[in-house]
DNA sequence: TATGAATGAGCGTTCATTCAT
DNA sequence: GATGAATGAACGCTCATTCAT
């Protein structure tokens, strides 16, 4: 039965590097079958389409971080510990980037709008267990309770959104991740 | 000589906005043309390949950002001031968003190497700026001189992207870019 | 042995139905498999091709025809009698119309060779028979000795084809079978 | 403009030759585009499709022997005379065979359902221009006026369909046409 | 210079056939 | 023998680009 189905996450792995390479349209079926070690034919045994492979990439994709996410809230520790774990998810090769609306938005022209709607709804979750983190520090005593949770939300996702993508870039030190963390807690401003 | 140039322009701005809408692959030669009020030959006349327009237009965007931010950089005015205009530059519809490392990743399989690299070196400088702005205050004492004004522009740029694109489903009200620059300074935890 | 060709009866059946109702290429080695009860391989124990299947139900749909006038033939009754059997051939379910030349060329481009010539050969034979039986309606002194039979021929098999294939869409009382004989025998015109 | 049809005019002309010969599915649009002097997409500027093109021409088909039919009927010459025509209109290249019920019957698994209906009609439509001619032959007092116009109608169509098809393979003298006819106004009974 | 009719390389998809089980 | 998962050759159609006018 995991024998039965292997077979299509190959062909689903092999799309998704593929797609996140060199995009959709430039992504040939013939390449997906020869990178999945099946015939051409072979992927039509699985999927109907080309457009459905990639939906269905899209909201792979988005539901890997909402549930990486789900993971870190429901673990038994600390606002603290786990804003920590969100910064460095990175590093379990898990691109926090594309849980951004913005790479929803990108795809936008190129998913069904029922896909759309289902990768809005994943990100809308993900806000949500975000939200219900930053509750937990604010019952912990340690985050500002007049400060609205969206817009936290906001600060979190979006630093940690372009503090990745700079890391794709220019290597950072571990210790970075304690400054970025300490910049969220406490601003830039002078005390 | 204005008026050659005006047609060329014209494709451009018909170009813009079909591949904001439409996405590249998704936007035909021939929708240009019309939405340009030009022959389909005639776009070949001003552009050598549809690459070629969608190159440029991929400079453009990031470059009248760079123009925006640089605007502000240079204008007299103080940090606080500064960061304000930043934050509100979406009201002058210029999209913050595209200005982030992550539009070009999402690009980076579409347009040529060398206008990857022009981008780069566009938002590199965009940071450039911002850094600057940081470091004015730094000097104007109200910006926390022990964090890396890399750091703080991560800050900056990521949480305006997102909350942004945010807005662009939930409106917000202006209020709320009080409560951002707050946060933004501030941090959100407890004092 | 009776047995191991029931399973080729069964693919025949199915395909010759499939064949009729979709056309030859609009029905797929699948469809005449499900149709048959069988595995879409095991078509292949008893047939080389989707095209081997194509032949052997054409030529059968014209030897069927064939061996029913070649059944009508043999019967010890009158001219009359074995004219007006033919003319209601199609009331046990054989369709005269396949018989006719014409069906034989809408197949031309889509048979082989061989088995145009197989089936060429079946409706020469069919004319053969129905050509002895108008001598025979000749000797009985019913014919007219001085019409050729070949031309006599045509005027059966080409009313009675037309004839069926009108009743596929304008049901027709059995009264007109009867009408239809007098007008083979006796024309339109006025005496 | 009667420039601008012709490509057009040419790419129908090659494929209604090629669909005769080749079938429908046998027949590739690159041999089409060949056949017509013009390249693959070309056709695509004239047609939507490959279903089109031989929609078109099958109606074309039909619409050619209504027409020939309905140039007949309106000359002024006698039934007689008329049917004489009718007979030899092989003669001028028009294939009588092809209007009959089942030549749209063998098609009818290709063409588009609004497109049988089509063929139905004009079918229809010829099938009632005989029936006027035939009416006149009985005014004229020369065909029984006991017997149903559409009976005669099915004996002359099947007749002439069977006959002509005969011919394509044995060359009849045109001493036969005065056989035919004379065999449709008095049947092969003895007197 | 401006045009749009013509082009054909290229790709997604289908389906008859094969072959390991 | 029987099967159906796997295959890849083949084809309809698209669309960026060309070029005659």
């Amino acid at each position: 039965m995991a024998e039965l189905n292997q077979k299509r996450r190959d062909i689903l792995t092999a799309a998704r590097s593929l797609f996140k390479i060199k995009g959709f349209h430039n992504t040939k079926m013939e390449e997906i079958a020869l990178n999945a070690g099946v015939g051409k034919g072979t992927i039509y045994e699985y999927f109907t389409s080309k457009q459905e492979i990639f939906d269905e990439t899209c909201i792979d994709k988005v539901t890997v971080i909402r549930d990486a996410i789900e993971e870190i809230s429901n673990k038994n520790i600390n606002f603290k510990e786990k804003l920590s774990e969100m910064i460095s998810i990175k590093g379990r090769r898990i691109e926090f980037e594309e849980a951004s609306v913005e790479s929803i938005m990108s795809n936008k022209n190129i998913v069904s709008e029922k896909v759309v709607i289902a990768m809005m709804n994943h990100v809308s979750d993900m806000y949500k267990i975000i939200i219900k983190i930053i509750e937990q520090g604010k019952e912990e005593g340690v985050v500002n309770k007049a400060i609205p949770s969206e817009l936290i939300a906001c600060l979190i996702v979006g630093t940690t959104s372009e503090y990745t993508m700079k890391n794709h870039f220019v290597r950072s030190s571990s210790k970075e991740d304690d400054v970025i963390i300490n910049l969220l807690f406490n601003g830039f401003g002078v005390k």
